[in-house]
DNA sequence: CGCAATGTAAACGCCCCGGTTCAGAAAGCG
DNA sequence: CGCTTTCTGAACCGGGGCGTTTACATTGCG
């Protein structure tokens, strides 16, 4: 179920950039084929010989992007750090990417395309928050069986965790009521949200 | 600057209607003026004669939801109770709007729509998020005071409270990942974010 | 080199949409 | 009734977008 009914060719990877630049500038209704062949630096044609509509274009460069952010998060956790530094490392790095342009790009583009697109917003929530949300969970397994916390709802901590982590910042951003925020605010919502979370869930020896 | 530019007549509140609805279930660019006039049951003539372009009737929709939004949520909060009490009713209260087909759909619009229409992101939040975190904000503010709660930043546990309610249903449920989350979810939510917010806010005269 | 595969440029057909126009119907009001 | 305001319906315009086609250029490989 790969990449069935897509043809390859020389310049196939030309046109995945190009569709990426513009589908995310402009969303999907938004992007032109016309526009995404010209960054492309391809006819149309060409496009076309290798898609067979604008809509299937828009996924691939969907799916390669998820899997793309997917990977990037992998590597981020080490198992034997302290529930505070984990969990601090943790929120940099959704916040950093919750405040990126592209982070708010994708997010805009799924939203608004999740139910004329239902294998979009499937593929961007198992890729983003739901791949944080299982890794961070294996994390609270562990330390809770060290006994640096007591949790019992696993799924529901990890979640509860991410959503701290956009107090004060994502609907501002992802409304336009501010641009991107300082290091202080950042500095504040990090803090808060681990302190929180430790205020709940943390025993005596953290 | 009500409504500068607007004239009224007969048929103006069907046509307000009908494009609630197209609006709502189509979003901005997939809802077609012809359509809105149809399901208005007026001419587009009629439609043309209020307002200016497609642009200025949208924006007057969402504007005549947000207020309608804001009063509807103005007197939930009973000063005097017991925090758990508040924050309980809170919850149900903004969930409820959360996994609401209209809550969806205003929010996935105005997502979308943010970047292109500055003003009704602007509008949405301080009518949505920005007046729960104020009335919140109060009310935590009149707890601590009495000695209930422990707080030192309130804009920020406000927006934590509020974004506790989200986890494990909002995402899901943009992203079309599930349906209405049963009851029981609901309530594993709602605990949850009372439970993790007192923890960390409560003082033992809880 | 020669030939097949691949890519190009531009025009074309088709459809939909936002917005305008106009002759005439309907509604409201004295 | 008669007059004005409001509304109608349908045609029309200009523009843009998707996807196709065609006649031609380029690439690459045996």
């Amino acid at each position: 179920m790969e990449t069935a009914k897509i043809r390859r060719g020389r310049k196939f990877d030309q046109v995945l950039l190009g569709a990426r630049s513009v589908f995310l500038r402009d969303g999907f209704e938004g992007a032109s084929v016309d526009d995404i062949a010209r960054e492309a630096r391809v006819s149309k044609a060409t496009l076309y010989s290798y898609f067979p509509d604008k809509r299937l274009l828009f996924m691939e460069v969907a799916r390669s992007e998820c899997r793309r952010q997917a990977e990037a998060a992998l590597h981020l956790i080490d198992p034997g750090a302290p529930a505070a530094v984990v969990l601090r490392a943790a929120a940099e790095h959704i916040v950093a990417f919750m405040i990126s342009d592209f982070g708010q790009r994708i997010f805009r583009i799924c939203v608004a395309e999740a139910d004329r697109f239902p294998a979009l917003g499937a593929e961007f929530y198992q890729s983003g928050p739901m791949l944080a949300r299982e890794k961070l969970g294996a994390y609270l397994r562990l330390a809770a069986a060290r006994g640096e916390l007591a949790i019992t709802d696993f799924d529901l901590a990890a979640d509860q965790f991410a959503e701290l982590c956009r107090a004060n910042i994502h609907a501002k951003l992802i409304f336009g009521i501010t641009p991107t925020p300082t290091g202080a605010e950042i500095d504040r919502t990090i803090t808060g949200a681990v302190e929180t979370f430790l205020a709940r869930y943390g025993t005596s020896r953290a």
